[in-house]
DNA sequence: AAGACGAAAGTGGTTGA
DNA sequence: TCAACAACTTTCGTCTT
């Protein structure tokens, strides 16, 4: 890790404290977590080797890594066919013996619990990001997330599957993707409080931190399952620039400002969409929408018929 | 009859002594 | 570690359209 000079202040919340983490080739803030850059350029020195006396030969011959999966996609697999290089048909005698080849290449592989929990890990890990529609950078981060878990132990004694959705679910909120700990929650049919309680674990013992949710990032979400159309997305936009300008949010729960908003944009807009239309896809009650929804017209002096 | 309202009690997390 | 606390939920009776 070293302090990053070519941005000097976070985007984000302002402070100074950017921090460049090569090992995961991203800048991010070390106040809020906000990730400023995640795809640069590995800038430390390449290695290369000329002549024979040189030691190894470190040239860079093959697939890019992945934390997807456990190895990192680093090792040899026998094919499936039963042919050999050349493309014609092995002998059936040769084919039972490739058969035991690939079984003990498989277990050489995964050799111990370690590597078991994290084979299994991962493919939940995919499984919950394919549900969600989450992008392949998501699971990629959750991975390497739920790799520092295992390294830390954090994971003996707790359930892989939530873990798991724990690490989704951090990566979900660097990433700013929209999904709620709900959301992830119900793929792996778990109760969303033990989830969230993982999640915080997670980001404690992790030290990982995430920015801030604002209830920004679920406009877009939320405003295409009631079938809003861009008008009354962008008033709600409007609404919740004004509010967290007025820091009306803290403290708040982010979907609770985004539904709120959402109401008020539809009487401005005239798409309107009852409390409980909205509560449905917001998960929040109706009780909390009408708190949030009367705060906001009282602490931004709207005039709004409702 | 549907939607909105708000009081009251309960839940789970945070905070500060 | 515990109690106070704020935000949010659940439930339910009432009012409004």
């Amino acid at each position: 890790m070293s302090v990053d000079t070519t941005l000097v202040k976070c985007p984000e919340c302002n402070s100074r404290k950017l921090v460049y983490d090569e090992g995961r080739g991203e800048r991010h803030c070390d106040e809020c977590g906000m990730v400023i850059e995640d795809t640069m350029i590995d800038p430390s020195a390449e290695w290369r080797t000329f002549g024979q006396d040189g030691g190894p030969d470190r040239s860079r011959v093959g697939a890019p890594t992945t934390n997807l999966f456990h190895d990192k996609g680093l090792s040899t697999d026998i094919s499936w066919e039963n042919r050999d290089f050349s493309g014609s048909a092995i002998s059936s005698k040769s084919r039972a013996q490739m058969h035991r080849m690939r079984k003990w290449q498989k277990r050489a592989r995964t050799k111990n619990s370690r590597d078991r929990n994290l084979v299994e890990a991962l493919a939940r890990i995919q499984y919950i990001c394919t549900k969600l529609n989450l992008p392949k950078t998501v699971a990629e981060r959750s991975s390497s997330i739920y790799r520092k878990a295992l390294a830390e132990d954090l994971i003996r004694g707790r359930s892989i599957d939530i873990m798991a959705a724990a690490a989704v679910f951090i990566s979900n909120q660097q990433m700013l993707t929209a999904r709620t700990v709900d959301d992830v929650a119900e793929v792996i049919k778990a109760n969303s409080k033990e989830v969230g309680r993982a999640y915080r674990v997670m980001k404690r013992k992790l030290r990982i931190r995430t920015p801030p949710p604002s209830p920004m990032t679920y406009v877009a979400r939320f405003a295409s399952e009631l079938g809003l159309n861009m008008k009354t997305e962008n008033a709600t936009r409007d609404i919740i620039k004004k509010a967290e300008s007025a820091e009306l949010t803290h403290g708040k729960s982010p979907c609770g400002i985004t539904a709120a908003a959402m109401y008020i944009a539809g009487y401005q807009t005239g798409q309107i969409r009852t409390q409980r239309e909205i509560s449905d896809v917001t998960n929040v009650t109706e009780v909390t929408i009408r708190n949030r929804y009367k705060g906001l017209l009282k602490d931004l002096e709207m005039d709004v018929d409702l």
